[in-house]
This record gives structure tokens, C-alpha cells and sequence, in this order.
DNA sequence: GGCTCGTCTGGTATCGATTTCTGTAATCGA
DNA sequence: TCGATTACAGAAATCGATACCAGACGAGCC
């Protein structure tokens, strides 16, 4: 290339750069005559930077996740920040394995959601010093910037709601304890009902995986039980679309034979008959504030102590959650008397 | 490195990748202690492979290309190649920017989805001789691999479909026919209506952006010409779920006001009221196909003449389509003389 | 013992850019 | 016109690995 426009290798790269250069309409001629592309690889290993950022996300078909991912790209200036996104598929194993590969390629950031924690976290991993946000997780050491929502507290807006409309056999579908979104919204729902003098019965508590067919499954299982629950909380979008499904399978009918409630909303939960009733919580925004974040302490060499942003979750009320039957049955027995 | 291990960097290479050497246990106390991990840039910039793929789709959030990714992953030997998921927001120019960052960091094999395919086709970036796999788009030069649904030959589904119910003034919500499947499926539909004696006429045809936004404003544009359609035919998922929130929020019924059929399934589209008739399409198997596709381009050197896979299309009958009512009507006559 | 052969090793060029350092020509003021 | 300053070009080292080549060493054979 140098050869071909009859100048150094050193004045090719001034040129490239933007520096002053005399030469330059005949390094631009030969530029697009070769259709010559500087090689990102070469320029990366001198400088130490390949402005780029690895995304982690157990699951992109997730919507939330890409949602979060929507958030994130439309922070980055175009021009400045490649994203590396890569799906873990909820393994620790395919994380571990993202991860040291992102770091072999050096990027210079990386944005985590959780697969689970426990386990070996990849922290061994970030000894690397690459700045790193977290995002919908915390690790225990808690010395790593996190953006999450408020878990317990939405979970304890859904027992609220949930106890508030006369429910007293709640069932819950919930994630893996072992991630923090898991573990929040079981400890938040738990402790809330126990709160109000109820309690989540083992019978009806089924731990899944935060996946459609895990919610379906769980779903026929609490359905199984007898006496049925009133009312169903269910830790996440996903596994809200299988639990769906299994009360539709079966036939039955929300809120008449059981009321539904889920954390995160579904694309089309109000079109659904009846619209459903959900926790939200704003969903890019969490991808802008973990990017915003991240670049502070990428660019402005931001060495604070470690940040944790907490995101408030909002009830929104549809129309999957009444009254149990037992308690239209007192009002009425109790209004006749 | 190397000196910490008191022996030369080419032994320490020939650890790395697995030949014989005697020092190996010396070697690996060394890279233990040092927690060293090899540059993948350095590695690539000398072997000239990174073992690395490109994805480029052009919106992450459409669970059709959510779907599309994770058959791709179901393909990836995990140590084998990792992939770089690119969104561009179904921007040329983001596109072209991906692409050319991909090209820069020396992917091994592309896989692309279109965003547009006029307007200065990325072939010129392609001229670099990556493997490359189309998904969804064929370009006008024919010379590369494409895997594609049968666009026209769904939407004739869709037509066929309405005609038989009796429908005559069929709107259509059309993807930009600069696309291959906005294309493929307008005229695909157009010509199925014209075959049949009808029209697609032009107060009855929206070309939007196969987004969920663009679908709703088509929606409510077409639902304001009287004499209102009797039916509607959707281009796409996104478009589709903006077009029932419209209909939603005109509080118009489906199928009594408005049949309504769409191109590509939707999540919870057999939950709704009433169960979605879609026409769908085999997703994740598109994805597995064109990976497939690429690898053995990548790997045996596979320098036969371009091909193109082309998927077909299932009508799934729901129960969102129905005769209109002016055929009801005259049924009602018809029996009533 | 001398020879060949096979196994392993270190030295060194290389990938393609950046970066420092030096050298030379151009520019300016006096 | 001269010396000082500026502006730019090129030579060469460098990033961290791989790959080729030549040399060291031990084993086996006549």
C-alpha cells in the first residue's frame, strides 16, 4: 500500500489518521484503487484498544434482553464503539467461555446480564481490568458496577396487589435462586406475604429457569395441586408466556378460575383478553444507564467506587387479577345474610 | 512470557497449540501464575483467521431474527467460531458502517439480513472474498448464497386464503419494496388478487417499515377509508402487532369488523382473542440453513456457483379470519328468499 | 566410533499497523 | 542572507503471536 502511493508506511498511517499530510490525493487515489481497509486487527494490537464493547446476555430472544441491547446501541456514538452481543443461552459454561473470549480479543468493555452468579464467577476473569457494568445482576463481592431493578420491591408490589384483591392461596413460578433477579423477586414475594400473615406453600412454589417451556411445565404442575391456587405470580416475561399457555391448554379461564400476575410485561399483554396485569419496569432504559455508565468509566478513566443504580418497577393494572372466587362466594353469601 | 518460563516464544506457541514439548509443565505454572491469556489479535493478525463470524441483522428486537440467531448458534461449534452480532436498525448506512467494521476486523464468513438491498449494495465490501450468506434478501447480481422464504408463494397463500372467504376489498400492509420479502410479498399478494379478478387497490395499500409503529399508523390510515376493507393482510410480525393495538384502540372486533392475516407468526398469537391466522414459517431453521450454508463454504472450500435455499410457507388457520360480513348478509338474504 | 535419523529447541522474519526519533526542507524574522 | 523554528517524511522499533529454518541432542545402526 505504502509502495503504491510512494511514501512510508509512517505517512500512510499520519494520513489515516488525519494527520498533515502533502501527499495526500495520491494516498487517497491509491487507497481506492486498492480499495484499501486499514486492518482493525493490526491497529488494535499497537494501540491496546479495539473500541469495542462485548455485550452478555443469557438470552436474546429474550425481549427484555432486547430491549436492554436497544438501549445500549442507542447510547454508543456510531462511529466510536463496536458491540460485540453474545448469547450465553443461560449456561455458566457458555459464559465463562464469552467471556475469555472477549477478553482474548480485548475488548474495551463489557457489559454483563446475568446467567447465574454462584459457581465461580467470571470475576477471575475481570482481574483483567477491563471496566465492566453488570446489568439485572450483582455479584456478592459487590465490587462491580451494577444497573438493576428493584426486585424485591416489585415483587412486593405484586403480593401486595395480589393480597390486597382478597388472595390467600398464591402460587408462584420462580426463577433460579441463583441469579439475582431469581433470588430478589422469591426472597421480595416471600417476605411479603409472610408480612401480611400468608405464606408461600411449598406446594405451591415451583422453581424454573426463566424459559417459555419451563413456565409451562411449572404452571401444569402448581396447577395439579389440590386445592388449586387463586392466584399465580410469575417471575418473569418468558416464563409468563408459557404459563399462559398452560392455563390455556387446560382450558381454563383469567381471572375466573385463577388470577395472573407477572413480572415484566409481555409484547402483546394488553392485547390479550383479558389485557394482563404486570409489574413493569422500564427496559431500555436500563441498557442506556449501563452503557452511559460504562463509558464514563471507560473514558474519563472514572475510578470512583463502584456504582450500583437500582430501577423502580411500576404496577400496571390490567384486568388478569380479581377477587378469588371463595371471596365473591362470602360477599355473597355475606350480602344475602 | 516466554522468559518466565525460561524458553523462547516459539516453544511457548507450540504449547499453546498443542505440540509436543517437554518444558510443558514449566510452560503452564507460567501461564498460571501469570494468569496469561494469548492476544486473539496477534494470533489473527499472523494466521490471518479469527475464527470469527459475522451477523448482521437488521433488528434485534423482531423475534423472527432473534430466532434467526439462535438457529445460527445451534450451529456454532462452541470452540469453534464466535459470532459478532450486528444490528443496524434497518439503516443502509449503519449497514454499511457494520459491514465495513466487520470487513476491518477480518470476520471469516458473513452472515447478512437485509436492511435495504438498493441504493450502493455492500457487494463492493464483499468483493473481499468473505464467505457470505444472505438471509432473507437476494441481491439483484444473483451471485451470492441467499436463504429465503417463499415470499411470493406465502402472501398467494394469504390471498387465496381471504378469497375463499368470500372477501373482496382486501387491504394489504406491505413492507418497503426495496426488500426482498417486502417485495416478494407484495407482489406476491398483488398477483394472487389479480389472478382471482380482484384488485389491491391503492387507498387499500400502506407500504410502512415493518415496524410495529408503522404498522399501527397504517392501520389506522386504512381503517379510514370508507367503504371500509373487510380485510387485512399484514407484511410482517412487528407491522402486525401495531396493527392490532390500532384496531384495539378503534374498538373494532376481529373477524367481525376486519379479518386479519399476517406474514410470520407472533409469540403469543394462539392466545389472543381470537387465535391469530398467520402464515408462518419455519425461523430458527432459516438460521440453522444459512450457517450451515456458510461453514461449508468456509471450511471446504466450497467454490461452487451460488445457491439459494427457499423455504416454504404454512397457512396456520386461526380463527382471525372469516367471511365478511356482507357475504353474511347476503347469505342471510339468500336463505331468508 | 562414526553416521544417520528423529525430536525438540531457539533465532528470526513476519503479519500491518503505530510511534518515536531523526533528518531535511520550508518558513520566518531580523 | 543567516540562524532559528516549524512542518513534514522516512527509518526502524514495536505490539504478540506464528512459522520457517537451522542447530543440538540422544538413539539406533553398521
Amino acid at each position: 500500500m505504502a509502495a503504491s502511493a510512494g511514501v512510508s508506511p509512517a505517512t500512510v498511517s499520519r494520513f489515516l489518521n488525519g494527520g498533515r499530510v502533502r501527499q495526500s490525493v495520491a494516498i487517497g487515489r491509491a487507497i481506492d484503487e486498492l480499495g484499501f481497509r486499514p486492518s482493525a486487527l493490526a491497529r488494535s494490537l499497537k494501540s491496546g484498544s479495539t473500541r469495542a464493547i462485548g455485550v452478555v446476555v443469557p438470552d436474546i430472544t429474550n425481549p427484555f434482553f432486547a430491549a436492554v441491547v436497544k438501549g445500549i446501541e442507542s447510547v454508543t456514538r456510531d462511529d466510536e464503539y463496536d458491540l460485540y452481543l453474545c448469547n450465553t443461552d443461560e449456561s455458566v459454561e457458555r459464559e465463562h467461555r464469552v467471556v475469555a473470549s472477549l477478553m482474548a480479543k480485548k475488548v474495551d468493555g463489557l457489559l454483563m446480564a446475568p446467567a447465574t452468579e454462584h459457581a465461580e464467577p467470571p470475576s477471575h476473569l475481570l482481574s483483567t481490568g477491563v471496566p465492566t457494568v453488570f446489568i439485572d445482576r450483582q455479584l456478592a463481592e459487590g465490587d462491580f458496577d451494577s444497573v438493576l431493578v428493584d426486585n424485591e420491591g416489585g415483587a412486593a408490589q405484586a403480593a401486595a396487589h395480589l393480597i390486597s384483591l382478597g388472595h390467600e392461596r398464591i402460587a408462584m413460578i420462580s426463577g433460579p435462586l441463583e441469579t439475582t433477579p431469581g433470588r430478589g423477586r422469591y426472597e421480595g414475594f416471600v417476605e411479603a406475604l409472610r408480612a401480611a400473615g400468608l405464606e408461600l406453600r411449598v406446594e405451591h412454589t415451583a422453581f424454573s429457569d426463566f424459559r417459555a417451556s419451563g413456565g409451562y411445565q411449572s404452571m401444569l404442575r402448581l396447577l395439579a395441586v389440590q386445592p388449586q391456587p387463586t392466584a399465580i405470580f410469575v417471575a418473569n416475561n418468558l416464563m409468563a408466556m408459557g404459563a399462559l399457555r398452560a392455563i390455556h391448554d387446560l382450558g381454563l379461564r383469567i381471572p375466573d378460575d385463577i388470577s395472573f400476575l407477572s413480572f415484566d410485561s409481555l409484547d402483546l399483554g394488553e392485547l390479550l383478553d383479558p389485557p394482563l396485569t404486570v409489574i413493569d419496569r422500564p427496559m431500555e432504559e436500563q441498557g442506556v444507564l449501563a452503557m452511559r455508565l460504562l463509558l464514563n468509566r471507560m473514558e474519563h478513566r472514572d475510578m470512583g467506587p463502584p456504582r450500583t443504580i437500582r430501577l423502580e418497577t411500576k404496577l400496571k393494572v390490567g384486568a388478569s387479577c380479581a377477587p378469588p372466587m371463595s371471596t365473591l362466594h362470602k360477599r355473597v353469601r355475606g350480602a344475602a345474610s
